[in-house]
DNA sequence: AAGTGGTCTAGACCACTCC
DNA sequence: GAGTGGTCTAGACCACTTA
């Protein structure tokens, strides 16, 4: 049996991969410490490490110190969505990006806006809906609340140019983010701005962005009938 | 001004991260090289390295061999979304866990199917309609094909004491998968299975899964209505 | 108490790409 | 050709956990 020397993380990582899903290591078996695994390899110990901790991120391994090293039993599967670009996604796929805007308004927001936003009851929120289109059918109707106090500059844009949210992006630095996937039923309001009958089963994304300083915005995507979003793992 | 070392690459990568948001870097600009900011913060490249490397895999950083790094014009959004295995979610939820089989069959499969399943037409497939339950109450109504050439052992089993999904990732070590997130609107079949009104809009995953042998298995899951998929950023 | 993974260092060479 | 990030090494120490 030849055992030629394996001296790059990716290398590594491949062969671990081959063991795992070969059933040489059985779910919940331990697998060789990381410096037999060197040794074995003829590599340093830090190529071995950076190969399995990647394989532990991806949910394959379980480690833990002084324990060890063992196989994944259930291999929680994480799958990385891109949440795209609107104007984006469609430029790429050739065809015609519009977008405008369908209402603009500066009201005191429902309680469960509100308490999303972490504001207080009777502040008042930037309202903003509107279309994006894809050679001028809908694609997604996009419903935003705006928190004026943490984006000031927000009150002076009227969004014609440019969509609220490829302004904020440019405008604001974001810390983190929230993300929500589900489906809603088209009511009236969907369905007219859509184009489509009532009752279509629509995909629908709701995000909610702060800073430090706070929420910044909390928008619902609902995506036109057939859409769908991708990827592979 | 005090400039006092960062040794770790969690730290260097908190301070990147602050001179990004706070826009100390602006969104085009290159940054100091590795080797500048080792000596800046009297650390190891290497230690940089590994903070500005994982910057760069969540999309805040762009970087180049001989160009340098600078931070990204458009920060990607990539959401990491854990695919659940149903019944954990449920268990973990506190709810009562059941699941039955609603048929099993071995028909020639529509022409979509087979496609999607990279069989020659007229091939037969498994195919298992299930339901998965909570505490009684109608959770994912699953759809799937599993082709019997790629798993024979599949043929033996009934189901009955484990779902279709916990058997295959047991027995059988995937190489890839295929996921797909949409919505649709309750036909007669989904709103009966789900005990719903036609005309819900639900929330469908489908997931194809092959090893290197070949496709395994097509999946679609149906959720309740209601149901949601979260993640943070 | 001991053994494991987690990390840092200093130095080196390589691969890629821009000039 | 030259400069950047990408990676490997050998050694060391640390943090955590389990026996």
């Amino acid at each position: 049996m030849t055992t030629p020397e394996i001296n790059t993380w990716q290398g590594v990582q491949e062969e671990v991969r081959r063991r795992i899903t070969q059933r040489v290591w059985r779910p919940g078996e331990f697998i060789p410490h990381e410096a037999d695994l060197a040794a074995e390899f003829g590599c340093a110990r830090a190529t071995v490490n950076r190969a399995l901790r990647e394989l532990a991120e991806a949910g394959l391994l379980d480690r833990r110190r002084r324990a060890g090293t063992r196989v994944a039993v259930n291999p929680v599967r994480k799958a990385q969505l891109e949440i795209p670009v609107i104007r984006e996604e469609i430029v790429a796929k050739g065809q015609a990006y519009g977008h405008r805007v369908l209402s603009r308004e500066m009201p005191v927001p429902p309680a469960e806006v509100a308490a999303r936003m972490q504001v207080a009851p009777g502040r008042k929120l930037l309202h903003l809906r509107t279309l994006h289109t894809a050679d001028g059918a809908p694609y997604v109707y996009e419903n935003r609340w705006i928190n004026p106090e943490a984006v000031p500059a927000v009150l002076a844009e009227d969004f014609s140019a440019i969509s609220p949210n490829e302004w904020l992006v440019r405008e604001v630095p974001f810390e983190g983010g929230d993300f929500t996937f589900s489906a809603l039923s088209a009511g009236g309001a969907e369905a007219e701005v859509l184009s489509c009958p009532a009752g279509t089963g629509l995909f629908v994304l709701d995000r909610t962005t702060w800073t430090g300083a706070g929420m910044i915005t909390s928008v619902r995507l609902v995506f036109h009938p057939g859409y769908r979003m991708h990827t592979r793992l």
